[in-house]
RNA sequence: GGCCGCGUGGCGCAAUUGAAUAGCGCAUCAGAUUUCGGCUCUGAGGGUUGGGGGUUUGAAUCCCUUCGCGGUCACCA
């Protein structure tokens, strides 16, 4: 029980009596630091229910609460601001009845209801790149913390593994690839499947040249040079079943997937089931011949079919080409269908998409709810901002990107040099010290990332982006290092097991009041797929426990009850930045 | 051009539901501690929250307007 709710009652009663009036919240706050007090009840609210002044108000709730509430010891108001000062022994008691609490601050998940979390989504033509690594951290966070909120969740992604960009690679393998295997070349599978995608790009933009040189023009260039006419005659070879295609299909999709395998694993994200686009590329369409008839759509004269979505601000948007094939939409709006009926547990989709893809996202919901699917009021699309690098926009086709692997790899190396040089970390194995780089190098990427609003777009600096101070993965990381390091010295101190305390030194306290929050925060953080928001505070945990670090002597005090509250102080704090980090999927080291 | 998003000290980011003097980190300066573990802590300087107007007891937050940046407006995915 936190202190809000244990007020919230008492308040009203206190509003009720007093002034015989009803509210239907209390706004409560953390005190500010400058004022005396634990938790802060706004008056303001209230004046729309009460006649009278704010501070008088104030008063009178004080003074009814000090006497009424055995936790309150005195107040203060200010302004439209009751401060009340919550004693020691609610801050004790608390802290008792959570130090033994190993999941502490999350949820049971409840069975029946479940959350479908869709990220990654790549295409199977090229390696991830910089832009899947945001997708990726957040859509795992995410998942995780409305897990932690008590969600069932099934992380799932939809492979795009077939299309035109597909046969570029597989034809540009087929002409110049004389039989090399990632086995052959030494290279990841998708590396390799990439390489073929920009070889095929470079095949086609030479022979527009050479036939704009014959007098030919740019656009119709574009659209008849032999390469590209071939990679369409592949698709529909594809499309038709022919073997052979096929057979190369699933040759080279299986080298880009065990890359991609290598990936993920360095990511430390996963995924409960994988939808693949050559599965679900057909799906949607008996639902448009549903949504035709029930008159949601309409056909136009050349057969293709729409919906008006004008009055609800939206424009006009196809649904069902004018030869009956499926487009994007209609594959969306299937494929979603097809997930409640494999889990038909799920009442609620999250898709994290790039918000280069908005507008798709809100036509796409606002469909499904024309269609009436009762889900359909719990879409949502976690939308992302670019990342872009110094140098500027990424674009695959000019070699700007920087590819995942690469860049896991750069930090861990970075991660690396930096502890080099602080030293402390004799005695280690080199696989140990790798290990802990890596640790380290991700935890710096994942919390960079994390840390800021996803609508926010990110300039990514390579160099600047592994740092160790302030509000950083490994600044963070650290601290718990040394909290670890506090816990073992204290094992050999044969302190005592009981402890309780009956005055709380003012950092103790404030130690205590962060942990309180942490419970809340998942809550929120999970009702507003914010991963920054778990980020933030678990930094507030650690400023505030620096600061009772520094001011109060842990292993130092004499006395060995006190002594024991600390180390269990400390050692909470660190159950819960675990805790924390681990819903954003960054790991904590036991040393560094 | 229509629609959507963003704009906060030099830089990078915060700020439940509209609330107290807009926080924090880097960087700069001055101290403290140097105790378990180094990069810990305290303090200072630095802001008309892009500009203008409005609603409100109260606006970074809501409304209008304007400027700047980005995205999107395909029978592509």
């Amino acid at each position: 029980m936190n202190i809000q709710n244990l007020l919230e009652t008492e308040v009203k009663e206190a509003v009720l009596t007093l002034f015989e009036a009803s509210l239907p919240t209390v706004e409560f706050q953390p005190t500010r630091k400058e004022f005396e007090g634990d938790i802060t009840i706004v008056i303001f609210p209230m004046l729309r229910f009460l006649k009278g002044n704010p501070v008088e108000i104030g008063q009178k709730i004080g003074n009814y609460l000090v006497n009424a509430v055995a936790e309150i010891t005195s107040f203060n108001v200010i302004k439209g601001f009751l401060n009340l000062v919550v004693s020691d022994g609610f801050y004790m008691n608390y802290f008792n009845s959570i130090k033994d609490e190993a999941s502490f601050g999350l949820i049971k998940i409840k069975e029946d209801d479940a959350v479908m979390v869709e990220y990654s989504s790549p295409n199977t033509n090229k390696p991830l790149h910089l832009g899947h690594v945001r997708n990726n951290l957040l859509g795992y966070a995410v998942a995780e913390i409305l897990k932690a909120a008590g969600k069932k969740v099934y992380k799932t992604q939809i492979v795009n593994d077939r299309g035109i960009h597909i046969c570029k690679s597989m034809l540009a393998w087929q002409k110049f690839g004389q039989g090399e295997t990632p086995e052959s070349a030494g290279l990841k599978g998708d590396k390799l499947v990439g390489n073929y995608y920009v070889k095929f790009d470079k095949v086609y933009k030479k022979e527009i040249a050479s036939l704009v040189e014959k007098g030919q023009d740019q656009a119709s260039a574009e659209k008849e040079a032999p390469i590209l006419l071939e990679a369409q005659q592949m698709l529909l070879k594809w499309e038709a079943h022919d073997e052979e295609v096929v057979a190369l299909w699933k040759k080279m999709n299986q080298w880009v997937y065990d890359g991609f395998a290598v990936t993920y694993k360095s990511l430390g994200v996963d995924f409960d089931k994988l939808y693949y686009e050559s599965n679900t590329y057909l799906l949607g369409k008996d639902v448009v011949a549903v949504g035709l008839e029930k008159g949601i759509f309409y056909k136009k004269e050349d057969g293709s079919v729409w919906i008006d979505l004008t009055e609800d601000g939206l424009d006009e948007k196809i649904v069902l080409r004018s030869d009956g094939t499926a487009v994007y939409m209609t594959q969306d709006i299937g494929t979603a269908i097809q997930r409640v009926k494999d889990y038909p547990d799920v009442g609620g989709m999250v898709y994290t998409v790039g918000n280069e893809q908005d507008y798709h996202f809100k036509v796409l919901f606002l469909i499904l709810k024309k269609l009436g699917f009762s889900w359909a009021d719990n879409l949502f699309h976690l939308s992302y901002g670019m990342v872009d690098l110094p140098s500027g926009k990424m674009k695959s086709r000019e070699g700007t990107v920087v590819d995942a692997d690469d860049l896991m790899a750069d930090m861990t190396q970075t991660a690396g040099n930096i502890a080099e040089e602080l030293g402390k970390l004799d005695g280690y194995s080199q696989a140990e010290k790798q290990d802990l780089y890596q640790i380290i190098g991700l935890g710096a990427l994942k919390y960079y990332i994390l840390k800021v609003d996803p609508k926010k777009r990110i300039l990514f600096n390579p160099e600047e982006s592994v740092d160790f101070q302030g509000n950083t993965g490994p600044f963070i990381q650290y601290t718990y290092a040394r909290i670890q390091s506090i816990l073992r010295k204290a094992s050999e101190l044969n302190l005592p097991d009981y402890f309780g305390l009956s005055e709380l030194h003012q950092k103790e306290k404030e130690v205590i009041k962060q942990l309180q929050l942490y419970p809340e925060i998942i809550q929120l953080a999970a009702a507003n797929y914010s991963p920054a928001l778990i980020a933030n505070y678990t930094y507030e945990l650690v400023k505030e426990f620096n600061s009772f670090y520094q001011n109060i002597s842990i292993l130092g005090e004499e006395d060995d009850t006190k002594k024991a509250f600390r180390v269990q102080l400390s050692k909470k704090v660190g159950e819960v930045i675990a805790s924390a980090f681990t819903l954003l999927g960054i790991q904590v080291p036991e040393r560094m």
